[in-house]
DNA sequence: GGATAATAGTTGCGTTTATCAATTACTGTG
DNA sequence: CACAGTAATTGATAAACGCAACTATTATCC
């Protein structure tokens, strides 16, 4: 039986590791003179090409508003194509252009790096059980997020 | 040998893990009525009393005159103390004050459930490990944050 | 010991970003 | 055809960040 302090522990690990993830983003995207929000754009976009701008803001848990105005930056700068989409012209369809998806690659570049970099500090016959357990987080992550119960 | 596919994999998993934590730590704090940032300061404060400026700035990794301004919301809600430092006054001693623990005892409250709901999500036998890799993950970011060599 | 450099913290100011509300454009329904 | 509903944009306000200037205090150098 786990007592309470291993939750407090796990916040903790995860608040640190968070935050340092954070900041490599950061480093990741301003290198390439971007902003983080930009390089999720950039991330997502790529994963999911042909998006609503309706559905990129609930994937990125932003305000559309917010969205529409970065996804201006982005289109103005050449990353990003935004046409209205002919079956339903209230919506647009995203997508990368070849500068968009060349950005995309110099970050992933960057990340792949620093996580190779990361998992040489890890003794090898652990790599797989890390990354088996970053998967088992997400996807517990991802089903409590549906059923959560604010306790406050 | 572990193909590239395994940390393009692993970036795209954290990177998720990150953006759901971050919604999270949004949630833990607005339930409270306070910002991340703020909790972010009643953490580390809680976990190093007595701390300065200055040293609260590194670990959080902020401008100083971003997290005056912070602590001086702080200050005025009643949940941080702000002494000059005796020793030498250009420094200040910061602090959490009952109130500011009070409200840091309630975020970690929620975190912790949210937490002990996760891995309800999970099976028993893989706690173990998830705990170990994250604290693996955790020491492997650290060591590579100091060596960091940006490729571009 | 006194002038000077260095450091911690605060404040001013411009830029960026987020958020809410209102507006426009388009689609589906009665 | 009028009207409700939806997607996206825009306007206005507020909050946060980052750089530089400034104040107060301490350390250094001659």
């Amino acid at each position: 039986m786990k007592p309470v302090a291993t939750f407090v522990n796990i916040r903790e690990t995860f608040q640190v590791l968070v935050r340092r993830f954070g900041l490599l983003q950061k480093d990741g995207a301003q290198c390439c003179g971007i902003s983080v929000v930009h390089s999720h754009i950039l991330y997502e976009l790529q994963k999911r090409p042909n998006i609503a701008l309706n559905e990129l803001a609930d994937l990125l848990s932003m305000d559309t508003s917010t969205l529409s105005r970065q996804v201006h930056h982005l289109v103005e700068t050449g990353m990003v194509n935004r046409l209205p989409d002919p079956k339903d012209r209230r919506y647009v369809v995203l997508s990368l252009t070849a500068q968009g998806e060349e950005q995309h690659a110099q970050i992933a570049a960057y990340m792949e790096s620093y996580f190779a970099n990361v998992f040489e500090q890890i003794p090898a016959e652990k790599h797989e059980q890390v990354l088996e357990s970053l998967l088992l987080m997400n996807e517990a992550m991802k089903k409590s997020a549906d059923c959560c119960t604010p306790p406050l």
